[in-house]
DNA sequence: TACAAACCAGACCATCTAGTCTGGAACGGC
DNA sequence: GCCGTTCCAGACTAGATGGTCTGGTTTGTA
């Protein structure tokens, strides 16, 4: 995920460095270019020095081994997604006091963008890349995935379950299940879009999502078009 | 997908070895389950070799190369996935005449399986795993997928097309779309199962899914608990 | 301005990996 | 029983890959 620079990433992109592109980030960049592409174990450290302009000794000094680049790419791409989850639902909270309606609004502001999402991750996702390396995951960097994964878990749970309160759900769902298929909406899309290189999967799949949302919520369709 | 060995699927398990499994059977076989494992691009040919008790000689002259098993590989589990989609098909088709509810027994079919469909495929798909391979996509192995989504979402599809003409669909949902929603919770309940180690998502996305399809569909959810 | 530390360039190396090659066993037809 | 074909075993190779090492440049600091 991560998709945005929204303004309160800006800070992570332009952290360190005080001018230009410091080297490190411009190797993760182009690690997480070619990660997202042909995977990361498809991706050799040479193609990532290659893509980055840089040298074998600028990659070594800055990270100990590949699994160590690896680790730092899930670090950052996980923060920056959670960073993204924090700023799209925080203006969903404008729209409207009703957190079924906020969270409505919240997949509807994903919706709108999902081409461009998928365009920019090539229609890919780290979490799923990387969670096929084992390695990684028995070292320690799945908590980082799994972290994030919670931290969505928890801002949707929230708002289906003061949802409930307001009106009643249709059928028994569970909270968390709800919120969980929000991500797994997201990864599944990704997949299909690639599969079928068509980008517009993401945008489809989300309204399908928020069709779904709306019918188990109890919430009109029309209940926030444009904050009118 | 593919998960399980369903007994129209045994031809094709059993198809051409007269006695015990054939070589080349048990190279597919182990190297699908290192790929499911690791991801297709980190599993080596000598583990594949290892793994099936064989030797390079025997592997190089069932395969032209490593992009050709795994050419081979997909082929067979796109096969088998779409032999499963139609037999759980039959199956619901067998429980009500009604599309709607035959589409919401199907999914649930799939929902009482899905701890052993995850744990069978080690919460992974090799859709998500081959689908990041790049040469293979641009290969022509790709189509093999796509095949495999198109039958799909032309199967549900059918059925949502047809259950809307009995009862009016929730909101303006397209069937495709829609139809499509089911692959991408099996891909997205198997990374959220493999990112978490909990199998048990697989069985409560699906339980999402199918209240997700009640709820659009207008299905009451007693409709058919056990084909009483 | 001196100097240590951080930073980077690129030749170099040990190992791994896909794929080849040669030799031989098993099998099927005749 | 002969022979061609299919099938398989395993040593071997050319090149790729992750990682090291030496040397040099830049930077911060006193």
């Amino acid at each position: 995920m991560v998709w945005f620079v929204t303004d309160r990433l800006v800070w992570y992109k332009s952290s360190m460095p005080p001018d230009g592109t410091k080297t490190r980030e411009r190797l993760l960049d182009a690690a997480e270019n070619l990660a997202l592409g042909k995977g990361f174990s498809a991706t050799t450290v040479d193609q990532v020095i290659a893509e980055a302009g840089s040298s074998k000794g600028a990659f070594f000094h800055h990270f100990a081994s590949k699994g160590d680049l690896g680790r730092a790419l899930v670090a950052r791409y996980a923060a920056a997604d959670v960073a993204s989850l924090e700023h799209f639902m925080a203006l969903a909270e404008d729209v409207s006091d009703d957190p079924a309606v906020q969270l409505v609004e919240f997949v509807r502001s994903f919706e709108e963008i999902g081409a461009e999402i998928a365009e920019e991750h090539q229609s890919s996702c780290l979490y799923a890349s990387f969670v096929q390396q084992r390695e990684l995951v028995e070292d320690g960097g799945a908590e980082l995935i799994v972290d994030a994964i919670v931290a969505w878990r928890r801002a949707l749970a929230e708002k289906i379950v003061a949802a409930a309160e307001l009106r009643p759900l249709a059928a028994d769902v569970d909270p968390d299940d709800l919120a969980d298929h929000v991500f797994v909406t997201f990864e599944g899309a990704f997949i299909l879009a690639r599969a079928t290189s068509d980008t517009s999967h993401m945008r489809t799949q989300l309204r399908v999502l928020r069709q779904s949302l709306e019918a188990l919520l109890g919430v009109r369709s029309e209940a926030a078009p444009e904050a009118r």
